[in-house]
DNA sequence: GTCTATAGACCGATAGAC
DNA sequence: GTCTATCGGTCTATAGAC
């Protein structure tokens, strides 16, 4: 007994070659879109505007508008870890640390517009029934399991006071970087507001050794 | 010369006594709904068949679907404020202080529903279009420098370490409840994220004397 | 396999009868 | 002050052209 894929439009055009190109374009072209004209709640039809072609075709590759944002966000993701100047320890297969973090939230506060659409897609998706529930819950768990798992290294280096759980210190760590990004976007040109100043002088504190 | 007001029916209707009594009785309604069922994006026709009215006469006491949650949000704070058992201080005009704000924190996680509508508002609004942006960000900015104050009068007590900047402190406070609260929404049952517990802890952290 | 055209259901909001 | 009708907009789904 063989279990069939759901065969939907986009499932289809996923699976060539030729069709994953084309996805991957599109995906691309909403990054390059984001990034000059920012993020703005954009219905799909304006999207698909702004990328000129219609929404219809869009969404053969796509099942719905908030499957290409997750998609964007998923290749937003795989870029960053892709980056040689970004990750380099990444690429080597070093495993997060600390100072990536740091990176990756500077990296977020320098694309306003991906990071706000991080925040909104996140902030729709506390709705058990959203599509991108799970997706958004598991990404934030890996992103706490990281810097868990960082903590420890550094604990494990004498770097970090052994007394700290890594947990609570990883959980505080993204919290504190979700809710900066949330005042850099609403600042009025984040003059005074650079969450990667925060998030690393928080790092250099959890190094100091306060509990 | 008089500037007349933009007379729109909202207005009118908030203008007679009978009618800010019923626009309060929305929005209680509304506060009722969103602790009974939490908030999940409803539509306004939900939120109104929910009132047991029509979407229409909703729109006869609020401009908007926005504009009633805004309303929501304010009168909400106005309550924190008001309840004794949460806000004795405030009622006595002692002024902000940082026990007070873990306490809103906590009151805050204790109505998952209303938190999530502050979140999701918050999030539309940091477009600068929306209705809603100047009150988040004025909001968001009052948090802060009630914050800073009661770190100021810390500081004077000798309970804070004069190093410390003070607005810098409120700002990652205020961040990292917000992004706790996110967290919390997202986990499945907030098991172990207790956002009052971890902004607690951070107060401490600032009295312990750690940079 | 790729793309387009059309139709349906829902949304927020408005206009006007009563 | 309260209703009904309706507008233009959104996303989604389908049928069919190339």
């Amino acid at each position: 007994m063989t279990t069939t894929s759901p065969d939907t439009a986009p499932a289809r055009a996923a699976a060539s070659a030729k069709g994953a190109a084309r996805r991957e374009k599109i995906l691309r072209g909403v990054i390059a879109i984001i990034g000059r004209d920012g993020y703005r709640q954009q219905s799909l039809r304006e999207l698909a505007k702004a990328l000129e072609m219609e929404a219809q075709h869009v969404l053969y590759y796509f099942a719905s508008r908030e499957d290409l944002l997750r998609s964007v966000i998923e290749l937003w993701d795989k870029d960053s870890l892709a980056t040689p100047d970004f990750a380099p320890e990444f690429a080597q297969g070093t495993g997060p640390s600390l100072d990536l973090y740091v990176a990756a939230v500077r990296r977020s506060s320098a694309a306003p517009g991906m990071s706000y659409l991080y925040l909104s897609f996140a902030a729709d998706a506390v709705v058990p029934t959203h599509p991108g529930h799970d997706f958004i819950r598991a990404r934030q768990a890996r992103v706490r399991r990281d810097l868990a798992e960082a903590i420890r290294a550094e604990q494990a280096a004498g770097m970090i006071a052994p007394n700290i759980d890594p947990l609570r210190a990883a959980r505080q760590l993204s919290a504190l970087s979700n809710g900066l990004q949330l005042q850099a976007l609403l600042d009025p040109d984040g003059a005074d507001c650079d969450p990667a100043a925060e998030v690393a002088a928080a790092v250099a504190r959890l190094r100091g050794g306060a509990q």
